[in-house]
Order: structure tokens, then C-alpha cells, then sequence
DNA sequence: TTGTAGGCGTTATCAA
DNA sequence: TTGATAACGCCTACAA
């Protein structure tokens, strides 16, 4: 042994086959910056070398390391996601939805909860930032639209559920007023007049526009409007079943519930059952969002379909194109009402 | 203006308010190193220093660079957590539990999708690694256990549904056929004899277990297993309704049925529906997890209580005192059978 | 078109 | 106990 130990660099491959741009370079003989360069379509480069550098690229297996990426103020290849509650049924659909298409990209998400709590939220965009995401994408919340606008600023973002502007800001909703106002329609027109509501939390625009969208369909169809038929809730299930009970607390019969989402829908659906009371034989139910449990319920459940999973989809390519520096436009489909068990026929 | 332009460098804020180590060493009056070491507890440091530095950590907002840091081979304080998929209620429900625990120690989950897919979990892991986190959580999965393991040989490792072994190596498991003894025996002292079962994808040493629970206080109780009553689904509402109708389309009748998880209990509940059969009146069913989905199910569904956000947080425990180097114990509830409605007693 | 040099914000290694 | 100094792996002027 007459070298010594230290600098006993094997130039091709490190105890844990990690594999470095510089080793690319040696082995493509060229220089780390003609390696970057093809890596990022920086600048032109030769044919031969563009060639060259891909072989060793393969040879060796190489993969850029994102966290060095991210330092050198290159991109970080991961987008920061502001879910409100990651267990909620309603997130983990549009979650999947992001998740794959990101990874079509090469984008790898980060969720962090918001827990519906504006401090969370603000933390959680700190955390995301800290952690040099290339981009967010913010789910409903409650941050205020001029502190998302100012977090844009340094920033591609996309917003879900709200409408907000700017240079690498995005947003996009669904119909939600129209859903509601499908949701009520059909039980009208299946000949109920006494239509109670449950609103999700109104500090949502999307809670708001659909009981909107109630009113709407009341209006329509010359009902007026019951002030005792309506309560407010927060979209859970263990929301939806007190918000029964507050209703039924009341002096005023209904006949059919609009519940503004499937969970609440699910835990109205336990607390009629609760009071003896049948779905669909004593209330029509309809609810919102069209989630898998919605399909299961029993008897499955009357909805409004709005695909969480394409919004997710939807919300991931937005991102994708902002970050490629372009202008997105998404196409949400049309919401529409699936009809299942748990509506019927007015008879009395 | 004498200066020029270029070096006007403002020490103490960037345009966009990151504060730096470097600054925050300026500030105080000493050496960056001596703050590393402030922050991480590398060396001892004199009480003067210490105070100065936190004042200027304080003063200036100062919150410490994890890709930096990532980089610098020290820690990017974020934890891998490689679910199956997302989406799924069971998942929902662990990863809060991990999302929790882990924040309260200012660590960041990164979740990625194995996809139940062999290749999609080896990647998974690998976008893990390329990403610099400071361990890795595996939530069931099918990578084998030599796979696993080799993996944690370069980084602290939390495997939750399976029993490996290894230094920076911790697994746990649910007492998965106790619960599916429980479940069994809960139906069999309401006499029923004839008692359906749903597996899981018995790939999954939890599927087996629960199996072997079923198997267990059939023996107990002297009743032969019918393989007739015995079909193998995959842990979805789909493949719980699917199941049912396989079941069905046998000659073998029951007058009870323990379908594996919550998922398929709610599936199986419907293709019960679909033939016309009652839960309970016709059919008893019990399910396993207690989801939040099993206390909505009508009727609220008979289950076998595993806390799913306990494991999550037993998970991340263990990972937190596996990268604070010590040994990790986790001690989950034992198994519990939870009696609602959708079980009763056999009359005829 | 290509290479060199410097920097991103920390940590780790050595001296002092 | 402290402070230089050199990485970490990549990107980006700048120069050639």
C-alpha cells in the first residue's frame, strides 16, 4: 500500500452507488456545466456531446439530486400541497388525482394539513417554502386571498375553490351553485316542497355557492324560503348527523334534505335513522361531491358528481403548465346529478 | 453614489426576508459554526454566545435552510412515509396520526404511493432517498422483506404490518389474529354456525392473520371451515361487493359474514342489498378497522376497533426514537370488538 | 459551443 | 470553546 487512504476516490461509483453530474462529466468527458446544460435545455450543445453525456448518463445511472437542485436555486422538482384535513375522504381523492399527474412530471407533492386553521395554514406554506417547493397548490382554506396573492408573488401557485388573479397565480372552481341548484331541482321535481338544507361552513365560497344554488331552485320553482328548514354545519359526518337533529328539533316537517356534501349527507343519513325516521321512504336524501362512500352508502346516495379526482388532476396540471411558464386553462366537467336509492316520488 | 451598484449587499434582509445562518452569526457577533452548533447541539458552547445567538435567531426570524441542510449530508428533518394508496380511507387515517406526531418534533412527511405494485414501491423508496430524508416509514407493501432490509442499512426504517429485524430497523404489528378471532366469536355466541368470510389480498401477512383468527374460533367453537364460505377479495368496496356475489352464486348458505376490513364490509353490505338480503335481519356482518366509515355505515357497522391513527402515530414514535438513536417500543391497544348494528342474534 | 469559477446555506473537519 | 476552510451536488454567470 503506497497510497494513502483518503483521497481513494473510485471515480465511478461511491459505497452507496450514488452517482454525481461530475462523475457524468468525467466519464462524457466533458465539462459538469455542458452535463447541465443537456440536463436542463439550458443551452444548445453539440450533438456528439449531447450523445456522449446521455450514454454516461445511462451507464452509470444517474440521477440529479433534487436537494442539490434546490440549493443551487435550480428547481426542487416538488410542489407544496395545502390540504385542510389529509384523512378527509374528500382530500385523499383529489390527492391521488395531484399525485399522479405530478409524477408524470417527474413532480414529486408534499402534503402538509392546514386542520382549517389559518395559523396552520401559514405555517404550512412556510414549511413549504422553506423546503424550496417549486410550486403550491392551496386547497380551499381560509387564508385571506391577499396573503395567497402575496406568497404568489415569489411563486406559481394554484388556488382551488376561489378566484384569484395574477402573473403565476391560478384558479379555477367548480360549479358549485349550479350543483347545488341540480341537487334541489331534483327533489322538486320529484314533487318535494319542504326542502331542508344543511350548509357546509359558509367561510367556504364553495359552501356558500351551493346553498346559493338552493335558493336558486327554490326560486325557480316559487317555493319561498323556510328559515327553519336551513342549518349550518361544517362538513363532517358527525356534523351532518347534529345538524339533523337541530332540524328536527324544529317545529317545521320537511320531506327531503339537501345535505351540501356527501359526509354530512352520511351522518344525516345515521341521525334520521336514529329518529326512526327511513331514507328514502320518510326523506329524500341528495348530497354533494359524488365520493366513493357516496356509491356505498345504504341506500346508495342521491349526489351531485363533481370528480375530486379530476380537480386534483386538474389542479396538477394548472401547476405543471404555470411552472412551464404557460398559461393554463382546465376544463372541469359540467357538474350533474346522479340519481341513486336514496331519492324518491312524493306520494303523499 | 460612490459605491457601486453590485456588492450592496443589505446584511440583515433579502428582498424576500430569508434570513441566513451567516447573518444571524454576523448579528450575534460569532463564527457560523458557532451557531451550527447552537442549533444541532454538536458542541459545547459558552452561555454568552448562546444567548446572543438565540437573540439574533430571534430578532431576525431566522428558520434554518432543510435543503441546506440536506445537502450539507446533516438532516432535512422529513420523514418518507410510502403508503399503498392515498386515497384510501385506512391510509387518510395513519398518515394524520404520522403527520402529527412527527410535526411535533418539526419533522415533514413526504408521502408517495406504492400502488400495491412492486416496481411503484422500489421507486417510492428510491424518490425517497434521492430526496435526503432521514428515514423511511413503510405502511404494509410488497417489497420483500430482504429489500427492506437492505435499505435500512443506510437509513433509520419504521415498518408497520410485518416483523423484521435490524439496528436502525422497527417494525410492528396490529394483533391482527386475535381481532380476527374476536370478530369470529362475536358472531359465533349470537349462533350463528354458518359463518361467511371475505379475505383480503393474502399476500399481506395482516390478510392471513385476520383469516387465521376466523379459523382459530371456528375451531374453538368445533365448527369445520367450509371452504365454500371462504372468498379472496382485495380490501376495496368493490372487491367486498364483488365477493358477496361470488359468495352467493355457491350453493353454500350463511346466515353471517366477517368480510376482512371495513371497505369490503361496506361493499359486501351493498351486494347483500342488491340480492335482496338484510343486514342484520338476513345476513349478521362484521367488518375490521373501525373506520370512521363503519360508525356512518347503515346500519352502523359491528367491527373490530383498531386505531389506525394509533398505528400512525406509534409509527412516527418509533421513527423519531429511532433517529434520536435510541430503541423504540411501541404498545398498541389491544384489539377490541366494537357491537353496533349490523350483527344480531340468530332467532330461526 | 464549451469550460472555469463562484455561489446556494449548512455541516464537518481541523487547527488554534 | 471557537473559527477558518472545505465539502455537499448542482446551476449560472462569465470568459474563452
Amino acid at each position: 500500500m503506497t497510497t494513502k487512504p483518503p483521497p481513494m476516490k473510485a471515480p465511478s461509483s461511491r459505497p452507496d452507488g450514488v452517482v454525481t453530474l461530475e462523475q457524468v462529466a468525467e466519464q462524457a468527458g466533458v465539462s459538469p456545466s455542458t452535463v447541465s446544460r443537456i440536463l436542463n435545455g439550458t443551452a444548445a450543445v453539440s450533438q456528439a456531446k449531447k450523445d456522449a453525456v446521455q450514454a454516461a448518463i445511462r451507464d452509470l445511472g444517474f440521477r440529479p439530486n433534487p436537494v442539490a437542485r434546490g440549493l443551487a436555486g435550480g428547481r426542487t422538482l416538488s410542489v407544496g400541497v395545502v390540504t385542510q384535513i389529509i384523512s378527509s375522504p374528500f382530500y385523499g381523492e383529489a390527492l391521488l388525482g395531484i399525485e399522479r399527474e405530478l409524477e408524470r412530471a417527474g413532480y414529486v407533492p408534499m402534503f402538509v394539513s392546514g386542520n382549517w386553521h389559518e395559523d396552520d395554514e401559514r405555517k404550512a406554506i412556510e414549511t413549504l417554502l422553506s423546503r424550496r417547493v417549486d410550486g403550491v397548490i392551496v386547497l380551499a382554506g381560509r387564508l385571506s386571498d391577499a396573503e395567497l396573492t402575496k406568497v404568489a408573488d415569489s411563486l406559481p401557485m394554484v388556488v382551488v375553490g376561489r378566484q384569484l388573479e395574477g402573473p403565476q397565480l391560478f384558479s379555477f372552481s367548480f360549479d358549485n351553485r349550479l350543483g347545488g341548484r341540480l341537487a334541489t331541482q331534483h327533489l322538486i321535481e320529484q314533487g318535494h316542497r319542504r326542502i331542508a338544507f344543511i350548509a357546509g361552513d359558509l367561510i367556504h365560497e364553495d359552501a356558500v355557492e351551493r346553498q346559493n344554488g338552493y335558493f336558486d331552485a327554490l326560486a325557480a320553482a316559487g317555493i319561498a324560503v323556510d328559515p327553519n328548514l336551513i342549518v349550518q354545519s361544517d362538513f363532517t359526518e358527525a356534523g351532518g348527523m347534529l345538524a339533523v337533529s337541530r332540524l328536527l328539533e324544529r317545529d317545521g316537517r320537511f320531506t327531503a334534505l339537501f345535505a351540501s356534501n356527501d359526509q354530512m349527507a352520511i351522518g344525516a343519513c345515521l341521525g334520521l335513522h336514529r329518529r326512526n325516521l327511513r331514507v328514502p321512504d320518510d326523506v329524500s336524501l341528495v348530497g354533494f361531491d359524488d365520493l366513493i362512500m357516496a356509491r356505498y352508502a345504504m341506500p346508495p346516495l342521491t349526489t351531485v358528481r363533481q370528480s375530486v379526482y379530476e380537480i386534483g388532476v386538474g389542479a396538477a396540471t394548472a401547476m405543471l403548465e404555470l411552472l412551464r411558464g404557460g398559461k393554463p386553462k382546465v376544463q372541469l366537467p359540467e357538474p350533474a346529478l346522479v340519481a341513486r336509492e336514496s331519492t324518491r316520488r312524493m306520494t303523499r
